[in-house]
DNA sequence: TACTTTTGTTAACACTGTTAACTAAAATAT
DNA sequence: ATATTTTAGTTAACAGTGTTAACAAAAGTA
């Protein structure tokens, strides 16, 4: 009997139209602004049909996440391959890494829990630049007192801060609690060769 | 006249009482829970006089954020200036800012951001695995072939997602639209400074 | 045709941020 | 001291959000 058979199919085909019009909600407007009802809307069916296909809200988005981590695996693959010596593949994967995030930017800031209101938020605090002189003022100095004293400052502050936040915030993603000694040896190895290649 | 002082004073006092109500309700809750009624609740006053003080929710959140920031730079500059060697104040900066990103969760995560959902999802996505495999294996071929090649692979891999991360997270937050050409330089710096790092 | 299972709907609950309309209290002017 | 204006605070609502219980309709089975 078929029956069955076709219904797994419409299943399928229903679970995949929720999803296609969840993304395309998410593509054009953001995916803070996805909600459940949006997608009924979009479907032509009422909110709950929604719930016999995913548990929840959180379900939907973690498919997009697994999909965004297929996708940058993917990309990582086409161009390691290209490559023999393992250092030069390290480049490309960098490299390939940085373009699918900014190809897929809704697909990593799910993955990677990227919540934009810091965005306008940050951009507009006066207190932010307190910061920013200290370590802009530091590293100039470094730079002064080293071999090469006309490196561009601005270029290795850059370098320095997206460093540490990427060192803290992939720790946060990572566990929910503090870090140990070995996360900090983490810290310490990332500064030492930052400053290291600071004095070349 | 005292009275115009007086009433200043006690929209100031005020003022702080809801931002004392909404930061206890970050601290005990994490502040994806906090919510103007809750800080209505707890100060025992009704929803809109909040709005007398805050032109939005986003201006309390901006409040907290600038307040980050501060002390983020004092934290910096307390351990600044009790080195002289440039090289070694951007070391001990470094430190203190992860330990104030970990002793001031509340306060790192509205400074850049971090919608904490993805920390429960991430960490229970099979597809990532895929991603750290392709990175981590390429990280120990490198190693293989390097002068060190007793070197952390863990650790190295480590670094080097940390590294990508920050440096799209920061880009991503310092611009809504795409990087350009010196945006680019950056990755390049930071990327052959690690992989010269792992070369020693 | 009668019965059972699946599918989908309506309507609600418990939240969220935000605001308009109104009342009560305080400060000022007469 | 009384009347008037200004300020402070209230209730109640609007427009959203995720989620679910109760029910109706359609589809499949006996």
């Amino acid at each position: 009997m078929g029956i069955a058979e076709r219904k797994i199919r419409q299943k399928e085909e229903f679970r995949a139209s929720i999803l296609e019009a969840a993304w395309h909600q998410v593509l054009t407007e953001g995916w803070q602004s996805l909600s459940i009802r949006k997608i009924a809307d979009a479907i032509e069916y009422s909110i709950p049909v929604i719930y016999n296909h995913f548990e929840n809200k959180e379900a939907i988005l973690l498919e997009f996440t697994k999909e965004g981590f297929q996708k940058l695996a993917d990309a990582m693959n086409e161009v390691k391959v290209l490559h023999d010596k393992p250092a030069k593949q390290l480049e490309v994967i960098a490299y390939a890494y940085w373009d699918f995030a900014f190809e897929h930017k809704e697909y990593y800031q799910l993955m990677f829990g990227l919540g934009i209101p810091a965005c306008e938020r940050v951009n507009q605090i006066v207190e932010m630049k307190t910061m920013t002189t200290i370590m802009i003022s530091t590293i100039e100095e470094t730079i002064k007192a080293s071999p090469d004293p006309d490196a561009d400052v601005f270029l290795k502050y850059h370098t320095y801060l997206s460093i540490l936040h990427g060192l803290v915030s992939i720790q946060m993603i990572r566990t929910e609690g503090n870090p140990d000694a070995q996360d900090r040896r983490i810290l310490q190895d990332a500064i030492s060769g930052f400053i290291k290649s600071l004095l070349v």
